[in-house]
DNA sequence: CATAGTGTTATAGTTAACTATAACACTAAA
DNA sequence: TTTAGTGTTATAGTTAACTATAACACTATG
């Protein structure tokens, strides 16, 4: 599998952020092994140092501990420490610029409502069956 | 005026943004010539290379025509032209990314809401009021 | 003409991101 | 002990983004 890497932003974090997305929509657990910086190297076609760059933001962040020999791992709390710490940068840093982009093109919630759809493999990269939720996901 | 830089993107390309930003708001109508080069230099304390980066971007999009001696002046047919390319380049690279990250967070209309209106001056750290919604997210 | 305002090009140096290659350190299991 | 799997560090090279400084090319205006 090659690479799906957006010019934007670097692969680094894009791969810290794919984790993240992994933990938010649980298809990686608390205590669950990240998959090795190896690994993930060969799958995407990237130096194993870059993956590793990625790996070490998540560290910094408290989210996953490193033990050597053996490979890295989510903490505990990793998940609750992430709808915390994302939604406040999502919505301070992201979304009022988002916000003003979509005023600024006259986009109807219908418009985005279909994009939505058609477009939603880009950074999720795992099945995605509670999309049809609507309003009220997460139990 | 320092910077209001954003260091996920580069300041070349923020800088496009923001002319298109301000052709899309009607702050630069067609016909109009672009801040000079050299005083956007100085006013954001940039390299004027990098001004002139940014700006050759616009001229590469067919925006803005380059007048040697005289200035740089929105095309006739820009906004239209903005209006129809940013749409689409919004809905199918960057909406559905976001929109994956909303319905992840689990954010609601009325978070959102907030968040649009005061982030569009200033982001203020203060916390939020609307926390009182529903947070049975943590497990 | 000279001047002051435009865009543009040239040269060169710094830093961050990414890469290739290799080696080191540790752990579990054969 | 050996082996195969982890994370980690070291060395070094490429490229893109940004910077500083300077000069060149053109246009309107005095």
């Amino acid at each position: 599998m090659d690479r799906e890497w957006n010019d934007s932003q670097p692969i680094y974090r894009q791969l810290r952020d794919l984790v993240v997305a992994m933990i938010l929509d649980g298809v990686l657990k608390e205590g669950d092994p990240l998959p090795s910086v190896r690994n993930v190297a060969a799958e995407y076609r990237v130096n194993p140092l870059t993956v590793l760059k990625g790996y070490q933001q998540l560290v910094d962040e408290g989210l996953v501990e490193s033990k050597r020999g053996l490979g890295m791992f989510i903490n505990a709390g990793a998940r609750k420490l992430l709808l915390q710490g994302e939604r406040q940068k999502f919505l301070a840093e992201e979304w009022p610029r988002v916000h003003a982009t979509i005023q600024r093109l006259g986009l109807t919630p219908e418009e985005l409502d279909t994009a939505a759809k058609s477009g939603s493999s880009s950074d999720g990269a795992q099945s995605k069956p509670a999309e049809s939720k609507a309003r009220k996901e997460e139990r």
